[in-house]
DNA sequence: TAAGTAATTAAGTAATTACTTAAATATTAA
DNA sequence: TTAATATTTAAGTAATTACTTAATTACTTA
C-alpha cells in the first residue's frame, strides 16, 4: 500500500530472495521454502509480507498456493529511485 | 557496501526523509536535524547508517559537518529494481 | 584559556521484527 | 470417514532496531 510497507518488505534478504526466485516462473508455498533452511511457516510468513506490500500475487488452486510477481508496485519503487539518479549515469541503464 | 545494508538504510521513513531533504542540496547535521522531532543524537545515528550505506557523504568543515547525496549506490538499487521491471511498464519512466 | 556551539559516542530501554513449534484449516485421495 | 499433504494462524521468544539522555570530542571565539 505505501512506499513505507513496500521498503520494509524489500529489506530482509530472504523475502528479496523469494522474489528473485518468481522471477524464474511462479512457485506454491511449498516449492518457495525448499529454497530456504527455515521453517514453512517462517517463509509463510515472509509471503504474507509480500502479499500485503503488494509485492506478489497469490492463488489458491486446491490445496495449493500460486505465488507470483506483482510488478506494479515496483513501479513506484522504481520512481522513487529514479529521483535519485535522473541527473546521474542513471539513464543509459534504461 | 552490500545490496542489503542498502536497503536496510531505505527501510526508515527517517532516513529516506533525510535523502529527499538532501536532493535540494547539501546540509550540515544541525540543519537536518531541525526537520524532525527526534533528538539531535537520534538524527546522527541515522546519518552514520546512510553514511555506512555509501548513500550519503559526509564532509566536515570547521565545526560542522555537511552531508550530501551519494548516487553511486542507487544506481546499484536502480538495477535491481530494473530487473523486475524491464519487461513491464517500466521503460516508459526512463 | 575558558565558554559556547556542533556533532558524535556510549549506554540503556522500548518497540519491532524474524524466527520457532504447535495447532488449526483446507483440500485430496484411500 | 479417515489419513495424508499443503498452507496458514497462533503464541511465544530471541535478536535487532530506533529511540532516549548523558557524556565526550572537536572546533570557534571571547
Amino acid at each position: 500500500m505505501s512506499i513505507n510497507e513496500t521498503f520494509k518488505a524489500l529489506s530482509d534478504e530472504n523475502r528479496r530472495k523469494i522474489l528473485d526466485l518468481l522471477q524464474n516462473g511462479d512457485l506454491t508455498a511449498g516449492d518457495i521454502a525448499k529454497h530456504f533452511e527455515m521453517s514453512k511457516p517462517g517463509v509463510s510468513q515472509h509471503l504474507s509480507i509480500l502479499k500485503n506490500a503488494e509485492l506478489v500475487y497469490a492463488i489458491k488452486k486446491g490445496q495449493y498456493v500460486y505465488y507470483s510477481l506483482n510488478s506494479t508496485v515496483f513501479q513506484d519503487v522504481l520512481k522513487w529511485v529514479i529521483q535519485f539518479n535522473s541527473t546521474t549515469k542513471g539513464e543509459d541503464l534504461c
